[in-house]
DNA sequence: TTGACTATACCGACCGGTTAGTATAGTGGG
DNA sequence: CCCACTATACTAACCGGTCGGTATAGTCAA
């Protein structure tokens, strides 16, 4: 379903792939859409446990979580992500013709960007902009995926990541400088 | 094609919605997979001319030309990419059960980029740098355009645009004062 | 302990309808 | 007459989903 799409992936293909009969099929999925939502829901659990696994979550410096946390996204992003999203694909495929899987899909994105949002915090301006920012980032990744999957090339993903870490990397020297701004102001150790 | 994906698109639609009948269809497309590669097309040169509408293009100051493209995009992209991009959309689908409509993705991203890039060449650093940062701004677009279409509203596709112009501008910022050290050196006008 | 009853899991043939693609007989302008 | 193009009927495979029926295990009253 992630390899070939949704639509080209027959209930006769799953059943006897993984050596089910129809009959057993139907009698635990009501329809092909049904099973379209659990698979979601399992692609989406896998990548939430895979993503929150790296070694950025327990890091003291919010900056060093921060850049742990794309680290951690270019490491595993090329194999989590080797044959596309699932996500990304259902909105792609599915999201005028179906509207209980796209409306799961947003629902996920909405779940990813307030997981990650805390990340972003320490470099946030207003109070939506760490929102905004995970936002921002799951839309990278989307793209990136895409322009792997259009090169057949899964290494684009943690490039592209590195780009757009880069541009973090700008917004955290702006966000400690003006710290040390303040910190100096109320006469804190500049360093 | 482009609302409901590749393989929920049947010829028998296509043809009894643009009024020919199968025997003229097969006429002049081999395959479906052809008419793909032609819709393809299609949709890519129309994207290059709306793009290349803008009045970004004429303008002489290249920052201002690299944002003219950025507010381009933003006015222009909900409307253009309301119901998906196709490059995004058979690159998902597609990419491995179709070589052919996959290379021909991969071109098409290829040569946006390097429309794109003369663009970027202002703030660019590096030689390959300005392609980099076209390539990163597909990438969001991408991005964008799924997020948009899982939430159904099209106006995410600006707003994903414009936070990505906001770190741009940050970019001109630095390369503003760059230059500015640079023309002070040479004791021309620091204005 | 036994036997009637029930719930759940499972099977695979089958259904109507749709799919991409083909075969074939025109048709109409140059 | 010719040939690019059109129309329609057709094929064979495949689609999601249904159906009647079976196997197994648990429950509970007598």
């Amino acid at each position: 379903m992630l390899k070939y799409g949704y639509a080209a992936t027959s209930v006769d293909d799953i059943c006897s792939k993984s050596g089910v009969t129809k009959g057993s099929f139907y009698h635990f999925f009501a329809t092909k859409e049904e099973l379209g939502l659990a698979v979601l829901n399992g692609f989406y659990e896998e990548g939430v446990a895979r993503v929150a696994s790296g070694a950025y979550a327990g890091m003291n410096d919010p900056y060093q979580r921060l850049l742990g946390l794309f680290d951690h996204l270019e490491a595993i992003g090329p194999d989590l992500w080797r044959h596309g999203c699932l996500m990304g694909n259902f909105a792609c495929e599915l999201a005028e013709s179906s509207p209980l899987i796209r409306r799961r899909v947003a629902e996920i994105f909405e779940e990813l960007v307030n997981r990650l949002a805390p990340v972003f915090r320490p470099i946030a301006r207003g109070g939506r902009e760490a929102a905004e920012l995970a936002e921002q980032t799951l839309m990278v990744i989307e793209g990136a995926v895409i322009m792997a999957r259009a090169h057949d090339d899964p290494r684009r993903i943690a490039s592209g990541l590195r780009r757009f870490r880069h541009m973090i990397e700008a917004r955290i020297g702006e966000s400690r400088t003006a710290k040390d701004k303040v910190n100096r102001g109320r006469a804190s150790s500049p360093m």
